[in-house]
DNA sequence: CTGAAAGCGCTAACAA
DNA sequence: TTGTTAGCGCTTTCAG
């Protein structure tokens, strides 16, 4: 492997004059320069990387730190977010994480300079500690589907979206409307407590009494989804309708419906969540988020940060609306 | 941010001792490991990564190089790659080439050594000369879905592949099959191109003459599926039965036999390729091959590579399964 | 415009 | 067991 001195000497120059030709520096006479490339021709040269970044303090890539890559809805963003790197001089590392250890772990080495150039979290809320760790060491952060007072994220407003599909189903006719969603306390993001609250919000101010047996958790999933929802349905009372806090679960509640041989949308309504492809294969009603716009904003923002075009803690709220398709409609009996 | 020697400082050691501390080093009494340790805690101190690399040689960096991150099967192998990775002390890069060009680019610039310690090549077919650098720069590669006489790699047989899913069509008794695919000569793959040559020989050894006018080639996607589909099933005398090269065509293709009033599988049969989550939705008969299991062993053979327990070219090849779902049935008129 | 030399932070060989 | 020192390959003053 040829270096810069090999160059320098091959050429007859000083390294440092290889040094300013290979980062083009205007200091330097076209003969010279002539040479030098000339030299970095014939011995196959290019810069060691490693070197650069240590002398230089900077490495070109970001750190892209989210849960496990195995749901549809972070391959989106990831999508927006390669989008916009794409088209830069930066690099994307990803750093999947599992267990809530191992995000701790990852979270307080990248927080470190010198690692990288700058961290993109996804769904992952940020303690004090680590958000102190972060704004100690200066790193450019942006967050993705998390809020934090003091470091620039993108979000959805998912209280909102709660209410938005709730109320879709309660403008049909709905008053017995269930939700289902993965476990709602978790250290991994709170969208499905947020989604709950709107959920509450919008039954509230439609008069409508919140009923417990209607609400449901559990492990994440298709066929989990389809397990609570068999329980929910098989209430004495059970509901006409049910919001799924992800389109994912969603399925697994049409599925649920086909296996107690209930027609969709004529005896049970079911909207989901995210509007990923699936839900248009299947004309599932949903609540459109712009997964991959949430991850191309993101990493914008994040390389204006870096860039220092942009300053201090940017909050970005992107819009949801709601897609009605087909499988959410009028109740053929009146609820209670 | 604090350095070695800021440790070594306050510690009353020399760097050295740091440094073997920090790298646990047995060499090191019980006393002055403590004394160091405490220091650095105090001190917050964490290795500079890039001093480390530049000094080691070494990066823990493995660049995963493939085409738009955009297709469910790459999301699909990327998991599988992303499972071995989370398991180890290398991280992945992504490199999601759009054009040939950039490809180019960064394939000559990841052949360098000091840029990351292996590639993953994914879906990409290399020159002679782009073979020839990686081994003369003696870097540790896998290719996944592309062959290479002197690499390692790991495939399906995608001419068996394009034979199994023909056969199964003319097992159920059809003879007027059409094939679509994408463009069969790209620059990326040519996974195509080979299913397509599975798909002559199956028509060929039972005897089934090939028509020209049942193969049809176009830009990948659902929608321009649908559009090719449309054309064939417009001949005056139509196919009675459509493999696609993917589910994702597949499903173009169930849009087409949709609004063309075309009932499935009684009037036409139709298989996919790829076994992707969609088709289990919808219920397509497929050709399964193990995205997954592609990126996984791909990766594992990557590290067994990069830690020389394993050498040289290595071959593995993984298995295709027929999925008979419900999109695929005896034809009901019997064809020519 | 150019060369020499001093780092960047760490590892490892060499002495002690 | 430990401290010292010479790199790793590049950038960037500082003189000239």
């Amino acid at each position: 492997m040829a270096t810069i001195k090999d160059v320098a000497q091959k050429a007859q120059v000083g390294v440092g004059t290889v040094s300013r030709v290979i980062n083009q520096s205007p200091a330097v006479s076209p003969n010279t320069r002539e040479k030098v490339l000339q030299a970095i021709q014939e011995l196959n040269f290019t810069p060691n990387l490693n070197a650069r970044r240590l002398s230089l303090g900077k490495t070109w890539h970001i750190a892209v730190i989210l849960p496990y890559l195995t749901l549809p809805s972070y391959v989106e963003r990831l999508r927006g977010v390669q989008h916009v790197f794409g088209e830069s001089d930066y690099y994307p590392i990803l750093y999947s994480v599992g267990s809530p250890q191992r995000r701790d772990d990852y979270l307080s080495l990248l927080s470190e300079k010198s690692q990288v150039d700058g961290l993109l979290i996804i769904s992952i809320p940020l303690s004090e500690d680590q958000t102190n760790k972060i704004l100690e060491n200066e790193i450019p952060t942006v967050l993705i589907d998390a809020s934090n007072d003091r470091l620039s994220h993108v979000v959805v407003n998912d209280i909102s979206g709660g209410a938005i599909a709730t109320q879709h189903l309660i403008d049909l006719g709905h008053s017995r409307i269930g939700f289902l969603s993965d476990y709602l306390e978790t250290p991994f993001q709170h969208s499905g407590k947020d989604r709950h609250l709107g959920y509450k919000q919008a039954l509230q101010s439609a008069g409508i009494n919140y009923r417990d047996e209607y609400v449901i958790e559990g492990e994440r999933g298709r066929q989990n989804a389809a397990c609570m929802a068999k329980d929910i349905l098989s209430l004495p009372e059970p509901p006409t309708a049910i919001f799924a806090c992800s389109d994912t679960q969603a399925i697994g509640v049409l599925d649920a419906a086909r296996e107690l041989n209930q027609a969709v949308p004529d005896d049970l309504s079911i909207i989901g969540f995210d509007g990923i492809r699936d839900s248009e294969f299947l004309n599932l009603s949903t609540v459109f988020q712009p997964l991959f716009d949430t991850g191309d904003q993101g990493a914008a923002l994040l390389l204006d940060l870096i860039q220092n075009i942009t300053q201090g803690p940017q909050e970005i709220e992107l819009p949801l609306k709601i897609i009605h398709r087909k499988t959410t409609a009028a109740p053929s009996i009146q609820g209670t």
